[in-house]
DNA sequence: CGCCAGGGTGACG
DNA sequence: CGTCACCATGGC
């Protein structure tokens, strides 16, 4: 994916009353984090205090963040500023108002986009958003992201943050692969138990990394696509869930008895390499809107 | 209580 | 190929 238009990217320091460690500061001038890290593409969030402060996990770090307008306040842990990494998991350099200008062309995407200020897309790191998409089959977002907290705090390492209680990161292959029933039992995955030890065997066991991902137990064509969007960067596809068929039948008029790959493929055929954030977008909107009634 | 949730698998015809 | 019961769990 190409990019044209300049970015601006700033780093700044900045110290909050109150903090022990500094945090950095990036221009990113269209941003909700709630809507981005509490919604559907990630479980490894939760807010950390009243004051709009976020902690999210991946397998090797925690990140601390919060959306001052227009700038994201962030810190790593235990490594300490690694713009790489969040440039990369923010997808900083993705121009949302272009995008939603472009998406807008769609007048139902164009409503959806309108009301969903400030949703981007995250790009995670590959084997969490495995585990965690594992998570996802047949239950709702609550639940999973419930599971994804017990899951670290039962086999991820605890690292300290300073003034902040410590933080369980996300477990790593190695310790889900080994992990014992009873432990995954204690995280409520249910019937998913096996398919996470099964899948982390067969990543530590393979020579090189799987091209299909529905080859790992437990994931089929639907959870493949949270990975290959959320994960791989991938933007022509985008996950098909029942909210996202729900509102293709009910939007746009498609026939309700399909196949998976019916509905992914009018989606991309529709929007092409701007699809992930058009189903984002529509999914984000609908399910709020749904339940909102 | 019954229904639902960012589904997948395996058995059966 | 298509259908369908089943999987485990909590929230509503």
């Amino acid at each position: 994916m190409r990019y044209t238009t300049a970015m601006v990217i700033e780093r700044l320091k900045v110290k909050p009353k109150n903090f022990l460690f500094s945090l950095n500061k990036t221009y990113l001038p269209d941003f909700d984090p709630e809507l981005t890290l509490m919604g559907g593409q990630t479980f490894s969030w939760k807010p950390l205090s009243s004051e709009g402060f976020f902690l999210g996990i991946t397998q090797t770090k925690a990140i601390i963040a919060k959306y001052k307008r227009p700038y994201l306040l962030w810190q790593t842990f235990p490594n300490r500023d690694d713009f790489k990494f969040i440039e990369e998991y923010f997808r900083i350099k993705d121009d949302l108002s272009k995008i939603k200008t472009q998406l807008s062309q769609d007048p139902i995407v164009g409503k959806a986009v309108a009301q969903t200020p400030g949703l981007r897309l995250l790009k995670q790191p590959f084997y969490e958003t495995v585990f965690s998409f594992l998570l996802s089959s047949n239950r709702n977002i609550k639940l999973i992201r419930k599971s994804v907290w017990l899951l670290a705090k039962i086999l991820g390492r605890a690292i300290k943050i300073p003034g902040i209680a410590q933080v369980h990161l996300f477990p790593t292959t190695e310790a889900v692969a080994s992990a014992r029933y009873s432990q995954l039992k204690e995280a409520k995955v249910g019937f998913r138990a096996k398919f996470l030890k099964l899948t982390a065997r067969a990543i530590l066991s393979a020579r090189q990394p799987t091209r299909d991902l529905t080859a790992y137990p437990g994931i089929g064509p639907k959870i493949a696509d949270c990975i290959e969007v959320f994960a791989l960067g991938n933007t022509y596809v985008t996950p098909v869930d029942v909210w996202v068929k729900r509102l293709l039948v009910e939007l746009y008029g498609l026939p309700d008895n399909k196949h998976y790959l019916f509905y992914k493929k009018w989606l991309s055929n529709r929007f092409g390499y701007l699809t992930a954030y058009a189903g984002q977008h529509l999914y984000e909107w609908y399910r709020g809107r749904s339940r909102a009634k």
